[in-house]
DNA sequence: GCTTTACCGTAAGACGTCTTACATTATGAT
DNA sequence: ATCATAATGTAAGACGTCTTACGGTAAAGC
């Protein structure tokens, strides 16, 4: 059997930093879908509905920027939501080209259990970083997502 | 139009940092594609070419959890390697079971291009981030990833 | 006013990964 | 030896996202 290693040598120190900043995210994904997993709704169905409570009446568009995902995508997760009666298209006056995008009641009844679900998985991600270190942490990533920006 | 808010106020800092967190490796994967795009490779596939070069010889199983996928994406992506030349399946003696994953030469020949295709991202992504902030990026993000084992 | 350009959402299809179920083969217990 | 259990890879299908192309609408240029 081939010996176990993680990583090969031939993989630069560059390498494995690149690979955790993707393996944290995949591990992040999977503990979050199986946390939200009772209330029938993905990490971007959740993140959608934050964003329509924070900001009632955005358009697609709009979403597909703070999701960071193409229009297609959030038109496909707007039809999850509005078909599972989360979420309600409105006609914007003025503009037959949009939707608005509103929550129902039932995505108001569900929101501070999801909170509570965040915050635990949250808590274990982060045991034993520092405010220090999370604060270093994001000012990083911020620094690497504008380096990454087209 | 709705206020442009990056992010909402009601979502908290950790909400923030943890939408980093995926952020980066998604805009990352986006351009490592285009990078690797003109071998008819993707990163994927990159990577499992990375690790068979460096352990001739690995199981797919083996490979799986080198790349932290499941054995039936790994089986897939071996598929493609396979029928584009890049990779040979061979029997396992002694074990009917297994295939063991060897590079062909086609694959030799471009992985050093791949490897400067690779370089030229990270000088991108890392852009105005310091050695030591990268090693504690690195300690950081190993911490997390554990906390997030099963 | 009319035309062109830009914007918004949808449709259709491709792709990568996952889950579940399964067939084959090894291993270990008795 | 036999039988139960585990390991390995495959098959089939679901899901989420992306790309491309398109129709409808608004805004801007002329």
């Amino acid at each position: 059997m081939a010996q176990d290693l993680h990583p090969p040598a031939y993989l630069t120190d560059t390498d494995e930093l690149v690979f955790l900043i993707e393996e944290v995210p995949r591990k992040l994904r999977r503990l979050f879908d199986a946390s939200t997993a009772r209330f029938g709704l993905t990490r971007t169905q959740w993140r959608a509905l934050a964003y329509i409570f924070r900001t009632p009446g955005l358009t697609q568009t709009e979403l597909a920027k703070c999701l960071e995902l193409e229009r297609a995508s959030v038109g496909h997760v707007i039809d999850q939501l509005e078909g599972a009666d989360y979420v309600e298209r409105r006609a914007m006056e003025g503009n037959r080209r949009v939707w608005t995008l509103h929550l129902q009641p039932k995505a108001m009844q569900i929101l501070p259990a999801l909170r509570e679900e965040a915050e635990a998985v949250y808590q274990r991600l982060f045991a034993g970083v520092s405010k220090d270190e999370t604060a270093m942490l994001k000012r990083l990533l911020g620094t690497m997502s504008t380096n990454l920006e087209p």
